[in-house]
DNA sequence: CGAGTTTTGAACTGACCGATACATAACACT
DNA sequence: AGTGTTATGTATCGGTCAGTTCAAAACTCG
């Protein structure tokens, strides 16, 4: 009943994210978007509405990924303990493969800290998220004993989210993928039985 | 011989510091650094050179005075594992009253990275001396026998530090004190005897 | 009291910011 | 073919960005 759109939603919020990803949330302009995803800015602004609203859909479009992939190793065969030790060598690698970019979650936390917005919204949903996911592994560590007795499930998922977000951190500041791998077998070490 | 200052110089870098920390960067314009330190465009840019110059004069000045009192507390009486146990504490309890800020640093290394600059320099710098501080407490504990044996002090120095930004970055998405002390006695049973 | 030197305030620079206006283009449906 | 609807490209909006210019001001020293 209209003109049809010329590109695909869900690629530009793909190319969006990884622009926002590399330079930050201030340091991206609409212009620097516009190239990224191939648009022109009436497309944009039709479409998203907003450099905010886009940079929110792209905050949800990560979280989502990310939060299956993690899923799908924490859910995974194996021990809990071992779960939680292939999540960090994944986490690992991809920083090593992927030019110590971090996490857009962690960078977007230390750069914005929790606006009161959609936005922090999306930031508050991703953590409990996480920690819900972290949790119930941790639950299960329990049960199979792989992790040490009389944990609460709730505080290792905090610790390990922790961890994880101070390896990203470690991992912007150009620490070696040996470094990450010790600190990774140390956290474990914590919970480990 | 000429006409004197109207304010000092390390009063202005403080006020600068504190306008960085809690806006970032990007986020921070000139006109802020001029509201926060009450000095004219003119005095700025003659005192400073320059936005970036500024920024990393006030990192430098951040990063002395957080070394020097981590160093007060990890120098100070008591067992190695004590010393750590109140390093954590004094982070977690400088979160709560002052509105969860986080780490300068940690906050800069997420929004920019490790950049090709002096700011990047000053951020590695930090990072070395921070791990040297935490890796000779480290030793220290392993003499006193307070942590445990057979641990490489610079692993634990990694994941001191690591652990120490992940509690940045927890205190910045809002988390509760009692969640933060629970992370840093996980940690600290990572590494105690 | 000048001469020399630096600081300061106000006005200003060009570039870029996020966002919009609007005419034209490209489709679906009748 | 004609109409309604949405997408797109171009030009542009007012505002703000980091940084500069320059004259007046405030000092020290002779």
């Amino acid at each position: 009943m209209a003109r049809p759109r010329e590109f695909e939603e869900s690629a530009a919020v793909e190319s969006a994210m990884h622009a926002f990803w590399e330079r930050g949330y201030e340091a991206t302009s609409t212009q620097d978007l516009c190239e990224a995803t191939g648009l022109g800015r009436s497309s944009v602004y039709n479409t998203f509405t907003s450099k905010r609203a886009l940079f929110r859909r792209t905050l949800a479009h990560y979280s989502a990924r990310g939060l299956a992939g993690r899923r799908a190793v924490l859910e995974g065969p194996g021990t809990a303990a071992e779960r939680i030790a292939a999540m960090f060598a994944g986490l690992v690698d991809e920083e090593l493969t992927h030019d110590r970019r971090g996490c857009l979650v962690v960078n977007t936390l230390a750069e914005l800290g929790v606006p009161e917005d959609e936005v922090g919204e999306a930031l508050r949903r991703d953590a409990e998220q996480q920690l819900a996911l972290l949790g119930e592994c941790a639950r299960e560590g329990v049960l199979d004993g792989s992790l040490r007795d009389g944990r609460d499930p709730a505080a290792v998922a905090e610790f390990l989210l922790s961890t994880i977000s101070g390896l990203r951190v470690m991992s912007r500041r150009g620490a070696s993928g040996e470094a990450m791998h010790a600190v990774a077998d140390l956290a474990l070490a914590a919970i480990t039985a």
